[in-house]
DNA sequence: TTGAAAGCGCTAACAT
DNA sequence: ATGTTAGCGCTTTCAA
């Protein structure tokens, strides 16, 4: 039960497999085929079921027409959406992604950049951390696409998609300082990448920009390898040592999960008195009573950007022509519930 | 700059290329080459950075270390979850995954089941639709590792991964009636499959087992093409209409969602009076005011079930063995919150 | 103990 | 307008 192959195709229809090469790769036109043979072949084609082996092509042309994507974790949901869109849109230009999770582990990021390279992935998305930035380089060296997406490497130039991180955070802590606010928490994690600066920077800049000194008693660092359990058990202690906090700004979704749980298991009451905005939506700050706000990444269009950023640059026929990166900043909103 | 072929490194070595790929594939003890060669070549190899072509090594060997996978939706949580565990343990095995959405349509699923064999993936993890029977058969008819989960078809003898549905329900159904509920509404979707019959059936028996006859007009089927906001609209709906209910037991994790939202608006209080049990966990049901119960898929059983199972099948080396289909069938338990 | 060479299935330059 | 054939990078049989 060998599957077939082109040779059995070209037998069936007493032709040289060079005929349905061209036939099966749209070129039958250009090389003037009998529109009669085109048919005739196709005919045998669709009867037998024979689908051309893709590896085999690949050897041969060198791009495998697949895309790897390389995030922090696939099953975070903002992750797992982008991944979601990113699939829908390359299947429809005839790509396939593989996708691989960093875990936030330097050494098992560039580990699949290599393990992606000796698989001829044609291009990729990441989500980077810090210590890629030579591997990526590496790739752009070799004039692999490459479209970075959700965070920023310093002194990187290459194709990036980000939301304006501070621009959210600038909003959201605006917002706060005009409910009166006066005491506001930033609660934020310990990964060193620029959209998490960012996110800071922008709270920072609207505090001052009322003429408030940021504090950094009330501003507390989450280990990103914390457990759940930990960093809610870490909030409890925190909030409960400062009672004078009046409004809490969190910089990911996942530490305001936390920071509701958290609050729960305080009972202490979310409203008018004590505010929360998190930043990155979720269903659950919609549903929460009384609802969370939240500043919103534009996944959909990120996944656009990205997406038609990498088709763009796996299209470039011409070897020689300069690439030039796009950078794409996209807004992000607050959503006042 | 082209990438380095295994030719190059035996040039550098001055050895044949088929002394190189023997050590490259740890056949070197095995073909008794001296230990200072395979120092000296593997030397090289690291100096060099030389990575085999995994699409050149896949052509000849017929094997591409590929596993496809096939979800409704991989931005699901649940999907996703397994995604990421799959993923994990995939790659320990030397194993990449590439995954597709069949976002529950039929013709899109067969065309990726053919796009991943013209792909050449050694392996298969589906949750299935019904309709994809045939295309499974033809798989299995080729002797490729099939490993189906979530959900099952009938009359497909395939290995499969199943929580038991039935069991779930029927434990939550059974504590409703125990809190003294007499109107316990489901709410369900309408898709066509085993897993949604069995989930009906638990909730079923548990009522006769109670003496109490099922009531079709507090059992409300949704339609799986719903936007969420149909969905939350319809629930809305039929919980005006029958203001007896004074319990409900959600089929899926989503609907409950869209069930909660639908409370919200109605402004109906959730609590000992109205109860509410998922199908599925979700944090949104740990941090909802009270609690919401849950029945609990143990996820990281599934993929350890599902990818032990891929792998078991992966590795079988003897095609003339009759392979066994093993079906696991994984307890579901009620979390009582 | 190592090397030469066939061949996996396909594309495309070249030949007819 | 269609056929012949080299070769993509690798594994593995067979020969030396």
């Amino acid at each position: 039960m060998k599957p077939l192959s082109i040779k059995d195709i070209a037998k069936a229809a007493n032709v040289s497999i060079t005929t349905v090469s061209f036939i099966l790769n749209g070129k039958a036109e250009k090389m003037r085929i009998s529109q009669e043979m085109i048919t005739k072949v196709e005919k045998i084609i669709k009867e037998l079921g024979f689908r051309p082996n893709q590896v085999a092509r690949s050897l041969r042309t060198g791009n495998t027409k697949t895309i790897g994507l390389i995030v922090e974790d696939i099953s975070n949901p903002f992750f797992a959406s982008i991944a979601r869109l990113i699939e829908d849109k390359a299947y429809r230009h005839g790509y396939k992604i593989i996708y691989s999770s960093t875990e936030n582990n330097l050494d098992k990021a560039r580990g699949l950049i290599r393990m992606f390279k000796s698989r001829q992935v044609d291009g990729y998305i990441i989500a980077p951390m810090t210590g890629m930035e030579e591997d990526i380089r590496d790739l752009l060296k070799d004039r692999t696409p490459v479209v970075v997406f959700d965070r920023h490497l310093p002194g990187l130039e290459v194709s990036t998609v980000l939301v304006d991180n501070s621009e959210g955070t600038y909003l959201a802590t605006q917002s706060l300082i005009e409910h009166g606010k006066k005491n506001i928490a930033f609660v934020t994690v310990d990964v060193e990448v620029e959209e998490i600066k960012d996110r800071y920077a922008g709270y920072e800049n609207a505090l001052k920009s009322k003429g408030i000194t940021p504090d950094t008693e009330i501003c507390k660092l989450i280990p990103f390898t914390n457990t759940a359990d930990e960093t809610t058990a870490e909030l409890i202690d925190f909030f409960t040592k400062n009672p004078r906090i009046d409004a809490v700004l969190f910089a990911t979704n996942y530490l305001a999960v936390r920071g509701l749980f958290c609050f729960k298991e305080m009972n202490k009451q979310v409203g008018e008195d004590f505010r929360v905005i998190a930043f990155d939506d979720h269903d659950i700050f919609k549903l929460h009573s009384p609802n969370i706000s939240a500043v919103y990444q534009p996944i959909e269009d990120i996944a656009d950007q990205v997406i038609s950023l990498i088709l763009k640059e796996l299209s470039v026929v011409d070897v020689f022509e300069e690439t030039e990166f796009k950078q794409v900043v996209l807004s992000s909103t607050l959503i006042e519930r």
